[in-house]
Formats: structure tokens, C-alpha cells, sequence
DNA sequence: TTTTCACATATTGTCGACAATCGGAGTTAA
DNA sequence: TTAACTCCGATTGTCGACAATATGTGAAAA
């Protein structure tokens, strides 16, 4: 499911995805403190490999360190949110225009096929919203893998990724777009298997453009 | 100079500062296996600290780590040089389309005389080419700041950043292509100063692809 | 000669203890 | 009442030692 594996090699790399996971699911609040020796307890680990993974979490943008104050949850507002959606857009877009160059007719295939499951699922109902929304992540993963470029795998994959899957879990209450969703994904493959590039860039900017007023009024209903 | 402050605060922090400097210099060369012990003897301090640096380098995409094994350098071979020049041309492209519509016209004027300092250099002979890069460096990066975007600054500014310095050191005996750079970089600004964003992106545009274009040639003649 | 195995060495991973620093409670003085 | 100061507890930063793992060397067998 997600794009490294999860629980093996060194204590900190166990610690970092552990955190991850938590803070991306909400059970760790956004700004809330991160506090060594108990979060060290509670995963059965000595400080030091916990403070690695608070490095690597840093890093990754998830935590906020100061030092010798602490390490805390990052905080998701909405001028955090619009600079990443902006962001998104920009390499996407980017990625789809390449994608629709190098990926092979197996490759696209194989995004149809997830489609297709992925509507299977809403129809059996909305009720697995969850893995819904991992399926829409592993589309858009897919067609940064289908860029062949690496540095673009990276900053989707392992960053962005996470946060956006934190954003995604926070504003999860809305399932009324995923029919839109997967209208716009089809066509994005659409484009694709035709190798228009242009077309494709432009529906996968529009589709964020779109995730992003969705979002955006939904904060607003919260904030009201 | 650089982003963020140099040395000070904690261990950690120090280290990896200074590590970032020496492998963007090339005082550590690519590939270079980072021995944990004979580096924290170097710096004065315990292995912790040095670990913590070495995992937020990481995080940096600086050193590559594998686990029970150690860190190397990061190896900047064709492929991942153009993976990183493709991917700065959405971006800076996307900051220059951004700030051409949010920078006042004061930042604007900063950015002019930063021209005019950077052409004094060069006139002065190109005896001094390491500052002029930084000093190129310097003027994407008040771009990026003036996009207002954070993440696009954070990508940008201080991940990205680093990779291209070290790209710049690593082709740093091309001084030729600085006056057509300089042009470019002209023609940007007034771009931004028209406040035409389309026009000031497609510049930039076309100024990274010809900056990969004359790196690419150097990488094919340093190869035979 | 080549391959494989076992051992010795070097390096990384982890822990517990101690030092340095920060935040807050309580006190005193204006 | 408010402001500043002091001290104490809590938390982070750092170190040295030990355990776990990988790497390299050399001997033995095919």
C-alpha cells in the first residue's frame, strides 16, 4: 500500500513510520507535542533511535523542531494547504505530460483496471471511504511513476504524499466528490492512451484545481 | 549567504551544515562513504549528533543511507541531473508566474540591482565565478521568495538548493555561459516588472532548459 | 585455480546515564 | 495588581559502552 515498505530494518526507521502513520491518521493532533522519552517508551525503544526518526520526519515536513524546545505535529492551515495544492499542480501536471510519453500501454492499462475497481467500490457504497482515498493516492502515484523521473517520485511519493494523505484524512467526512474524481481520473487516462500529453496535463491540473475548492470550502464550513 | 543560519545551536545542526558544505564542494567527493566514527572525531563531538545529521542529510537527498551497511554521498549521475533540471523548470517556472502577480515593486528593484552587481562581477573579470553562482543562485532564490509560496521556497530554497550548488561546483569551469545567463535574467525581471507572469515563466522556462542544455554538453565532454 | 566456509575485524545500531537548557510556579518588590 | 526574579522540575542534548551486523581475509575442499 504505501510506497516503502512499512515495519523492518532499524528502530528509527520503524519509529519514523510508526509516527507517520499516526500523525497522517489524526491520532497524533496537528501542533501537538512530540515528547522523547514517552513516545521512546511507548514503542519499546531507547531515545536515540527515536530522535533519528524525529530528524527524518523533519525533513519529510511532518514535525516542526526547535531546538531545545521539542518537536511538534506541523500544522495544516489553510495558507499551508493552498501553497501545497499550488505546488501539486504544478509537478502533476507535470508528471502527466511526461507520463503520457513514457509510459508503456501495459502501464495504462493497469491505471483502467485500478479505476475500475476503485468505482466498484464506491458503488458498493460509500461506507469504505477510506481505502477509497488510498486508491485515489496510488492513482496519482502511479502516473508519477509512469514519469520515469525520480526526483518527481520522490517529492510525490514519500513527501507530499504524506501530507497529503494528513489533508485527506482531516477533511474525510466529504465523500459527495468521488464520482467527479473518478469521472476526471478516466479522462486523465484517457488522455494518456491517446499519448496527449497537453490534454493530459491540463485535465490532471484542473482535477487538483477542482480537489482544491472542495477542500478549500470545506475549512471554511469548519471554520463557520 | 545561505538560507539558514550557519553554526550554531545544537550538535546536530552543526554537523549537518557543515557536512552539506563539504559535499557541496566536493571536499567529499561523490559516492564517498561517510564513516560515522572518523567524521564525529573530526567535528569534536559523539556519534548521536553525527547520526541525527546524517538522517536530516538524508532527508536532504545529500547522502544516500542503507541500513547495517552506511551513508554515501549522493552520486549526481545524467539521469539524475535531468530528473532535477526538469523538475526546477515546473517549479521556478510556476515561482516566476506567481511572483510576476505578488511582488512589490520594490522587491522588483532589489532584484535589478542585484543584476547590476552581478554584471559589475563579471566585468571585473571572471576570475571570481564561485560568488557569481552563488549570486545566480541568490536571484532564483529572491524569485521563489517572491511566489510567496512557502513550500515552493522550502523545496526551492533549501533541498533543491543544495543539489545545485553542488551541481555548480561539480561544472563550475564553464564561465562562458554567464553572459547569455545574465541576458536571460534581464529579460526575466522585466517580465516581472510588466507583471506579465505568462511571458516571465516561459523566460524562465527556456533559461533553465538552456542552463541543463550547457551542463549536459559539459557532462558528454568531461565523459570522453 | 576456483569456490566456499569460517573467523576476525571494522562499522553500524542501541541503550542507559549524565549534562545543559527551557518553562513555569512561586516569591518579592515597585 | 503587575512586573521581574529565582529556583525547581521537566525535557532535550550529548556521551561512552555494549550488542548486532556486515565486510574482508585466509584456509580448506572441489
Amino acid at each position: 500500500m504505501l510506497p516503502y515498505t512499512p515495519e523492518q530494518g532499524t528502530l528509527a526507521d520503524i519509529a519514523s513510520h510508526r509516527l507517520a502513520q499516526s500523525i497522517v491518521t489524526g491520532e497524533l493532533a496537528q501542533g501537538q507535542k512530540l515528547n522523547e522519552a514517552e513516545l521512546a517508551e511507548r514503542f519499546g525503544m531507547g531515545r536515540g533511535p527515536l530522535r533519528e526518526a524525529l530528524r527524518h520526519l523533519e525533513g519529510m515536513r511532518l514535525v516542526k523542531r526547535i531546538p531545545n524546545v521539542g518537536a511538534r505535529v506541523v500544522v495544516l492551515d489553510r495558507k499551508t494547504l493552498s501553497d501545497l495544492y499550488a505546488v501539486r499542480e504544478a509537478l502533476e501536471g507535470m508528471a502527466c505530460r511526461i507520463a503520457a510519453a513514457r509510459m508503456t500501454d501495459d502501464e495504462i492499462d493497469q491505471l483502467r483496471k485500478l479505476l475500475d475497481s476503485h468505482e466498484k467500490q464506491i458503488k458498493k457504497q460509500g461506507g469504505k471511504v477510506y481505502s477509497q482515498k488510498e486508491g485515489d493516492l496510488d492513482f496519482h502515484y502511479q502516473i508519477a511513476r509512469g514519469s520515469r523521473n525520480q526526483m518527481l517520485m520522490d517529492l510525490l511519493g514519500s513527501e507530499q504524499y504524506q501530507l497529503l494523505r494528513m489533508c485527506r484524512y482531516r477533511t474525510s467526512r466529504n465523500a459527495e466528490r468521488t464520482g467527479p474524481a473518478l469521472q476526471q481520473h478516466r479522462q486523465i487516462v484517457e488522455a494518456l492512451a491517446q499519448r496527449d500529453g497537453e490534454l493530459a496535463e491540463i485535465l490532471m491540473r484542473r482535477h487538483i484545481q477542482g480537489a482544491w475548492h472542495s477542500i478549500s470550502a470545506m475549512i471554511d464550513k469548519e471554520e463557520a
